[in-house]
DNA sequence: AAATAAATTTAGACTGATCTAAATCCATTT
DNA sequence: AAATGGATTTAGATCAGTCTAAATTTATTT
């Protein structure tokens, strides 16, 4: 069996391969998992002695077919319980995920796969992540961010690409939600905030805002 | 905060404590967190320096307020879980134990208070066990084992003593639920096994399992 | 190609939870 | 009251996960 520690350690590995295209570092795991580069190192070897990563010294790794099974389930129990909290216990979409780190490690694939079915097969967690089915199939977002798009015109709010408290509660108090249209009127050459319409409203988000809001194109 | 480990050894003394009256020695912990004594030892002087339990050298423990206070509170946890696993996610009453262990770790008070909520506030868990209330209240069960019944008549099925799969999966082949009108028509004096009736049908159980099931005199 | 800086690994140490074996305490029996 | 045996604690070790500081490797700059 994998402790809490090597799961959290997967799962980190498994996102930072997302964004980094396969091969993941030393240091960013340290930062992701928010410890020293040192423990690392000595986590690396064990999750290659169990064949979960392929590694290296001073080289990186990458996921083992094994490794990347291992993390995409921990991420669809994350997103599964977060739709949970969300939608039957009354949580708001920045509050849900120190529980759902808690409960992503509890070890029952029946207890999941119940919870999948009573929940009614959730596609979509509440910040918008695709959940994996039950065989690990993932469909990855096509949504790009916001202050990527070249062109005004109307998008669809998708998901973040920031999942901190502050951001998520900025956004509700914005009032915009998952799923709404987006008219993109205009991007400002200064400093490249954006002016945007949501329900006939108009507002200016900063480029960081931008960053970190997804869309799909219509 | 307190380790999964100081709340299991928290939770087995609160066990132990209702049924030997208030002290609980070394031994009996030790059996019960399916460990040795020389480890409880270890345990007991650290919950002793977290002022959780009364420890003396070689004479036993009692848990203090502090203590007492969390280990109702992982009690509340786990039977409100196997409600939620049997009332929601289709689990029977002898599968949702082990996950139960796992799921009263989860550290959120408002997690478990919503749950609470969302299960209508249930009094008894799905073996018949009391929850405790959010304030840590609890009451205590006034049922006795059916072994110890002296005289014929009418009783209900309120509860178990042993919440072994075996025991519960023989009970549920009986057809025996909780809360159905059991009738105690005889004990037979040889073995001290027991004659009963449950819905018009009769029955024979060993003094082994009339040990193990609590019922309540109407 | 050498110097320098950054990233990574190694060495050595600590903590919490566990174990076995040995020592000690306590209750019962003679 | 001494002997005995069971319960309990102590001593010493191991393993996982973590740290800091030092050494090493790799990447970048001159
Ligand atoms: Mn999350
Ligand atoms: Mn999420
Ligand atoms: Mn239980
Ligand atoms: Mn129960």
């Amino acid at each position: 069996m994998n402790s809490f520690t090597e799961e959290n350690y997967l799962k980190a590995i498994y996102k930072l391969s997302l964004s980094s295209g396969g091969v993941v570092n030393t240091n960013q795991i340290a930062l992701q998992v928010n410890t020293k580069a040192a423990t690392v190192t000595d986590m690396l070897k064990k999750l290659s002695d169990k064949n979960y990563i392929l590694y290296q010294k001073y080289q990186g790794v990458t996921l083992t077919e094994a490794g990347k099974k291992i993390a995409i389930h921990i991420v669809r129990k994350h997103r599964l319980w977060e739709v949970f909290l969300v939608e039957k216990l009354n949580f708001k979409w920045d509050e849900v995920h120190d529980i759902a780190e808690q409960l992503e490690h509890i070890r029952s694939d029946e207890l999941i796969d119940e919870l999948d079915k009573f929940l009614e097969f959730p596609a979509f967690d509440p910040h918008g992540d695709p959940i994996p089915d039950k065989h690990g199939k993932i469909t990855e977002l096509t949504s790009v961010p916001l202050a990527s798009v070249k062109h005004k015109g109307k998008l669809v709010f998708s998901g973040v690409e920031d999942h901190s408290k502050a951001f998520l509660q900025y956004l509700s108090k914005t009032g915009i939600t998952l799923g709404d249209t987006i008219t993109l009127n205009e991007i400002i050459d200064y400093d490249k905030s954006v002016e945007i319409s949501i329900k006939n409203k108009k507002m200016f988000l900063s480029h960081e805002a931008a960053k970190n809001i997804l869309v799909e194109k219509i």
